[in-house]
DNA sequence: TCAGTTTATTAGTGTAAGCTAACACGTCTT
DNA sequence: AAGACGTGTTAGCTTACACTAATAAACTGA
């Protein structure tokens, strides 16, 4: 064991876990996620992305098809997946245990899942009785690094008429949660679709049970995230 | 506004957090803290701290006498204090709210303390009622950057038949944490000096009020901070 | 089909922070 | 006063990860 040989398994730094789970949200719909959609997530030059690509190849954590993208291995799926655990668990902490709003966890997170260890994050997944959903209604690996898939659509497609219940909030954008927090849209909501506009107009709906009417502009429509709900179930409650 | 400009203030690294830290307790006596006695705290080679202690005395966190050691400037003081309070907060809530014994906090905190936010950690000073005491019975500076100075002895210098109050246990070490909290040695607890062995020899203590003896090495002795209790003094409560 | 545009990669630079090997300073001992 | 020894500093290298400028590949629309 000379000073030459390379640790094996050095340990993820906090660039490469940020670099897997962008990479995780960007091809999770099975495509190649691209240089310049992973540069603008993380607000970093383009070159920088090719960097570090370079280097995840090398340690196996991607593969990378030149001028087409790059896709999570195996290994990389797994890491990635650990660390949207952390990312979840530690903003539903923050929310549920310390007072946080849903608007402010995300930043905190954002550092936090870096820092935490395995051992912190069970206990706090504990002490919040092994949670399925974050305050946004994503669901939370299993530490086995499993994650429910689920067929959600966005409020902005569902047909007038439908009966959905709310289920994902797909933004971290804090102005934007401070509002559908205030119109009463957050994750377990039930609503019917009463009206929908033509040329990428607004959507109405009705919430359930009070009948509230509420006017969603498409672009915050395409970020709702719904299930049809069969007659008479009720949803998880809102959080 | 070019980009030559450097930014005025830059966050502080991690590197540099744990760097304050160190020269504040290393120079909290009055005196200067030592490239070595550094570079052994940190486990760095000394070269590594020359370099930081460079960019330490730039940017006019310490003073820097050549050959001599370095001092905390007023600034570097108040940076190494809200570190400090970092810590301290984060070992007692991962202790109180999470279950953690305090000999696994340290390693924990060390990490978080570089993560949280300012308003994290006032959440969780709230959530404690303003503590003013970590699990180890360190003072916890306030957000304003005051702490306690206290005037303890070791109880390996105490003499023959005084009646004290273990008030800071002087280690992070996780082995020698579990025995004392076995021993029942944790700050707070009242004894009385029975017996002292001469040529470094051990301290013969009993417990207040079982009266439950106890026998404590030199080096242990040495760890135990504690303070004088006038009679009919109950102490604080063991944490 | 090919010229123009968009996107990706390469080349080269900078900063933070570590390391080893070589050298310099200060002190203690003779 | 002179070495000798321990401690501190300098020089030079490495890795991670950003950046800009220049170049190359891929796509697009006339
Ligand atoms: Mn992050
Ligand atoms: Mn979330
Ligand atoms: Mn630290
Ligand atoms: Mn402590």
């Amino acid at each position: 064991m000379s000073a030459l040989t390379r640790d094996a398994n050095p340990p993820l730094t906090k660039s490469v876990e940020d670099y897997l789970k962008v990479i995780y949200h960007l091809s999770s719909q099975g495509g190649f996620a691209t240089t310049s959609d992973i540069a603008g997530m993380l607000e970093v030059a383009p070159p920088s992305v090719s960097g570090m690509v370079k280097r995840l190849s090398d340690t196996g954590l991607i593969e990378h098809v030149p001028y087409r993208g790059v896709q999570l291995t195996a290994q990389g799926r797994r890491e990635a997946l650990r660390m949207i655990r952390r990312h979840r668990i530690l903003e539903l902490f923050l929310t549920q245990q310390l007072g946080y709003d849903w608007d402010g966890v995300h930043a905190e997170a954002e550092r936090l899942e870096h820092a935490v260890s395995d051992g912190l994050i069970e206990r706090m997944a504990n002490a919040l009785g092994q949670p399925q959903y974050d305050p946004h209604g994503d669901p939370i690996p299993t530490a086995a690094g499993e994650i429910e898939e689920t067929e959600l659509m966005p409020l902005a497609d569902a047909p007038v008429g439908a009966k959905l219940e709310l289920r994902q909030v797909g933004t971290q954008d804090a102005a934007r949660l401070r509002y559908l927090a205030d119109q009463g849209l957050t994750p377990g909501v039930l609503l019917v679709v009463s009206d929908r506009q033509p040329f990428n107009g607004p959507t109405t709906i009705a919430l359930a049970p009070s009948g509230d009417p509420r006017i969603v502009g498409r672009d915050l429509a395409q970020l709702l995230w719904c299930r049809e709900v069969p007659v008479e179930d009720r949803g998880r409650p809102a959080t």
